[in-house]
DNA sequence: CCTGCAAATGTTATAATGTTTCAAATTTTG
DNA sequence: CAAAATTTGAAACATTATAACATTTGCAGG
């Protein structure tokens, strides 16, 4: 898998998008699971940006696609992506964003910028050794983990307090 | 601060419930907070276990009291106690929990169990070391963390699959 | 081919969670 | 006490998510 692009840096997004939809497909094809159009094109939408986009959003741009879709289909759409590991949702957000390491396992972190929006999925071994060594310590069995971090990215730092 | 009961194991919760209240009333004075009726109400209501409750649950339960009230009542309620660190906010759950570390300075961390429904509220500071290690890695200034993690506690492992 | 099953989608309605707004009451402060 | 600030009441509304059931589509076996 290749580099990856920083989500607070300029890129050429296009590039992560048409990555991403071309990873979707061997992923899905690999699982015998049907990437079928309606699921391919919420996955587009997801990726528009690398700020995370509620159900509703993607309703909004599937209807303004001609879609006349209700929100069951979306959410739908987002369960298989989810299950199938190439989007993962934000319960601090109420949102979802296009998983950046798809198809390698993983408990995602996730660095959430409350000045740009952006989030910077990031795969922290030691954080997860510790969450687990945590866990197992009271001799609990973790499952899932969630682990959401709201707070400046470097840019947002940088440039305080404006768009 | 006194030892800690363990949610998962019986105990005496009105013990649990009054000691809350007890550090709450003292935490709300030291900070020139007023913990009024309805706060101090809801607060007792979310203590009366230690599974999670919803705001519509808390909600219900006032109106059960006689207290006629409406969901702005309860969110603003449940705002004030998390503004003063009694009570946390579970985001994958959406719902809210007495904080078993009032005045301690701290990021919880949630044992989730999705069995008995019992949470733990755990201060890891190794954890909390390794996350803001690897944002400030990133360049990225943690500002509020969220970490929740499900599972089975040790009670629902033993055993597995029945109430 | 076609038939029948399973998976996916459409459709309508509704549930669950959370917020805005403005008015009234209460508490604090000068 | 009077003015200001905080808290609460109340009604409406916004947002997020699911339930239930009908319909269509893709596909395997006869």
């Amino acid at each position: 898998m290749s580099a990856r692009a920083i989500p607070y840096r300029p890129h050429n997004h296009d590039a992560c998008v048409s990555q991403a939809l071309t990873d979707a497909r061997a992923i899905c094809q690999r699982q015998n699971a049907r990437l079928t159009p309606i699921r391919e094109r919420v996955l587009e939408l997801i990726w528009q940006s690398h700020k995370p986009l509620g159900a509703y959003d993607v309703l909004a741009e599937l209807s303004s696609d001609g879609h006349n879709a209700a929100p069951p289909t979306v959410y739908r759409a987002l369960d298989f992506l989810q299950q199938h590991g190439l989007v993962h949702r934000i319960a601090s957000l109420n949102a979802f964003i296009g998983c950046t390491h798809a198809g390698e396992s993983h408990t995602g972190m996730f660095l959430i910028c409350r000045a740009c929006g952006n989030v910077l999925e990031l795969i922290a071994p030691e954080v997860s050794t510790e969450v687990r060594r945590a866990a197992s310590g009271q001799g609990f069995l973790a499952e899932n983990t969630t682990l959401e971090i709201a707070g400046l990215c470097p840019g947002c730092q940088a440039e305080p307090e404006h768009e």
